[in-house]
DNA sequence: TACGCTTAGTTAGCCAGCTAAGTAACTGGA
DNA sequence: TCCAGTTACTTAGCTGGCTAACTAAGCGTA
């Protein structure tokens, strides 16, 4: 029995991610927001003066990441980032006023993309997909913990 | 009513893809696979000598992009192009004995993986999740659709 | 106090995606 | 025949993700 990649579950799932994605694009490209910036700026908006670790991890994202994208978003004027008086090392980000008219506008492209999504689903079928998603999550990270204890295992190789 | 973005299903989605796709680098990056490359690499060993063109349109990618992935595979040698004799615009990508070897690897760690994400589903399950994507496909490109005829109907503003 | 460790963030360099503009080959009609 | 238009691909420059190595600040203990 041949492996169907084409048609995988996962396969089909990143390609309807793709296009959400795009979507979200279409809707906020005109706020000098870009695709990767919405998951930031959610953040801030609920919690501004955030530090930057604690973004990174909140996003599943290396700090690295962080750094780079907020130094472009400090030039486009949407964020401005302010040193802690109590420990010199840490930098919180705050969102500018520019950067709360744009993050209020991707919200409201979130919240349409996800009604349009869902209208057609019941929520029997919301909450099952709900399901779904956290038990994926859950074996995916065991496979993780798995895979790297087993690598760490096989190290003295 | 305010929008609960870090609950909403296409944030958890994307979470859960993310990880699908840092699991599957775990297991290929032994080969000189990048992330990237596995759906090139599987289309490739369906069909070798595919034009770029239907590569890209095939992998919902575009062509620049898959210049340059080409590029470094052709470095590392993964894959090899050849002009097409019949149209010198053309050219066909095929995968190396190397490459091949590689590909064998992928698949198997992308089985893997689908094995290992649903193994707890019930066959129901699965089925109603495959619905479920389809439908969202479909709701997501005619939304895609709608605003491009929408823009370009506002484009004498 | 001073030395070493830990921690937060940055830098450099890579891969992957995009758009826009450019090149080279093919095609078709005047 | 020749020129214009189309087509396949490439190049350049951007965003966004990663790792590895570095800097600078804070902390702790001898």
């Amino acid at each position: 029995m041949e492996f169907d990649y084409v048609n995988a579950l996962t396969h089909i799932t990143g390609h309807v991610m793709k296009l959400h994605r795009h979507n979200l694009d279409l809707l906020i490209q005109k706020y000098d927001v870009y695709p990767g910036q919405p998951p930031l700026l959610m953040r801030l908006y609920r919690h501004g003066g955030m530090m930057q670790k604690d973004l990174a991890r909140s996003m599943n994202v290396q700090p690295a990441t962080l750094t780079v994208m907020i130094n472009r978003m400090e030039k486009s004027g949407l964020v401005t980032r302010q040193a802690d008086p109590n420990d010199q090392r840490v930098s919180r980000v705050y969102l500018t006023e520019k950067g709360k008219v744009a993050t209020r506008a991707v919200k409201e492209a979130l919240q349409l993309l996800e009604t349009r999504c869902f209208e057609n689903f019941t929520d029997e079928e919301t909450a099952l997909l709900r399901n779904m998603l956290t038990r994926l999550h859950t074996d995916l990270e065991a496979f993780q913990l798995e895979y790297s204890e087993k690598r760490s295992g096989d190290a003295q190789e």
